[in-house]
DNA sequence: GGTTGTCGCAACAGTAATTGTTACGACGGG
DNA sequence: CCCGTCGTAACAATTACTGTTGCGACAACC
């Protein structure tokens, strides 16, 4: 599987801003954030903007702009964040359309999506159990 | 999240040996299960490959040569093939390192590695639940 | 009104995984 | 010996993600 970052990377800029913003800050940078990550602010910046399409942050321009949330922590669960990150579907069916003459290659696509369709269910159900502030506090409650 | 079908194409190729077998033949060509498939022979033998180290096909060789299953289609879920072919975890974490000497970069590793452990066992779990048995029935069992 | 710091966004290169394709040796039954 | 099929290497094409540069837009501040 693609194994990608996305959804990490998109917690880690969501804790970072909520941690910042309790200890009496207004806004987080694209590039405070990126240091902590270790990536291009730019990086953030385009994960942050379709975190801003789902109504998770907001952004200030001008001098002294950033980002903040727009809900609290609580509220926002690795769900909202996987919706808004990941585009595709898990499991994808054939690149090809099968031959509809052969009765597995007619029958597997539907066969297959039913299958999927639970098994993804499931996963988003798991994504909606775990808030960001369960990550933050498990963030914190890591040994140093 | 690069969707990638070698879950798919694996179910298709082993439901059709499996039906195929049924029909009283003793082995499937990998150019008959490609051109269900609408792929390329050499994209099957390399799945079949995989599923033959797992233990789920046996392969002849010389004239007359094909593949074959090892074990009945009830006795396999898609849990083993899945383990089969598909290398990563689900989810990745950051490319590179993160800030260490921040606490949000410190934590969120640790954080995210046991949330996302969780969220892999239930979809390991959900893939033990299908077997290629309950693959095949519902190919056959979608009206043409 | 100019300066300045930040976002917004386009463009492109680098990396990696998957898929498709060709080629050819290995094998084994006839 | 011949022939069909697997086994596998090699390479191109496609796609997605990531990293990077560049520059315009915006808004606070002087």
């Amino acid at each position: 599987m693609s194994a990608n970052s996305r959804l990490t990377i998109a917690a880690h800029a969501l804790a970072w801003i909520g941690l910042y913003q309790r200890q009496g800050h207004e806004v987080a940078t694209s590039e405070q954030i990126a240091a902590s990550a270790n990536t291009n602010p730019v990086v953030i910046r385009r994960l942050l903007g379709e975190l801003r399409r789902a109504g998770l942050v907001e952004s200030r321009r001008g001098v002294g702009a950033g980002w903040s949330l727009a809900r609290e922590l609580e509220s926002m669960t690795l769900l909202d964040v996987y919706e808004a990150v990941e585009p595709g579907p898990l499991f994808a069916m054939h690149r090809t359309t099968p031959d509809q003459g052969c009765v597995v290659g007619h029958g597997i696509q539907p066969a297959m999506q039913a299958i999927y369709e639970g098994i993804e269910n499931t996963l988003r159900h798991e994504l909606s159990l775990v808030t960001l502030e369960n990550v933050l506090q498990d963030v914190l409650a890591t040994p140093h």
